[in-house]
DNA sequence: ATAATACCTACTATACAAGTAGGTAATAAG
DNA sequence: CTTATTACCTACTTGTATAGTAGGTATTAT
């Protein structure tokens, strides 16, 4: 199931296209609009500043703006990034331990073909079908 | 995510598939086969019995065996009676309380789209496919 | 100099997942 | 008719992750 930091990276992102115009938006302002925690936003931002997703200004009259047009982020780069993961199953997840029962595991095909299609979802919708 | 509910209960489904013959597979069986607490399938086993999807008999010589051909269960069912829930946000979830910003989300159309890509595979993979 | 912003790290409360525990009721076999 | 074996039932426990709160520092326009 998503998590809020998914769900509110991507209402973020979607603040900031709406309202970027020509300049920055303060996470403040996104916080209010939104009605979210603005110290728990700044803790879910970071990945997609690191990963080039959004520039982000400090001081006076900075804030954060898109790097690409909105329809050129897909929501599948936004949720993996601001997701803890996006597996279906605890052992597809990134830094699982190898499952000893893979060889004989009778379910491990059924959950790839769950992620796949999920992952081929998100990854077919982008940011402006969102506006 | 799914949880060891719904994977477990998977599990248990093929192994009574695997194991009943024509007799009936003691759940005290399935969980050293399958290296799983008897205690916790006990637990997750009911729903499964209750809308009819195995049949269980006490007593010695007892145990649980489909009332289906395996052909004929999709794993949809399983993982909806076992699982708390398989939407893929909680305001999607059941009994989630009506959100206030229903009318204004840009996002719910997403998700809805999402929870129908991933039970629409799920419910195409049937319990045979995994044996 | 000041106010506003991003940026950073530690801490906390709550809920839920994943079991454990200790039974009772039913039934076949001896 | 006693015993062993099974399903069936309900309460409790523990660890971990989610969803924040809190308190700062660094940067920059005015």
């Amino acid at each position: 199931m998503i998590s809020t930091r998914g769900r509110y990276a991507l209402r973020v992102m979607i603040d900031i296209a709406s309202n970027q115009g020509d300049g920055y938006v303060p996470m403040k302002d996104v916080a209010a609009r939104q009605g979210l925690s603005l110290k728990y936003l700044e803790q879910i931002i970071p990945p997609l500043k690191d990963h080039g997703l959004i520039k982000g200004i400090q001081g006076k009259g900075g804030g954060y703006r898109l790097t690409k047009k909105p329809s050129e982020y897909n929501i599948g780069e936004i949720l993996r990034l601001t997701e803890k993961d996006l597996a279906p199953v605890s052992c597809l997840a990134e830094g699982a331990p190898e499952c000893e029962r893979r060889q004989e595991c009778k379910t491990v095909k059924l959950w790839e073909g769950l992620e796949k299609v999920t992952n081929e979802y998100l990854d077919s919708k982008t940011l402006d079908e969102l506006l």
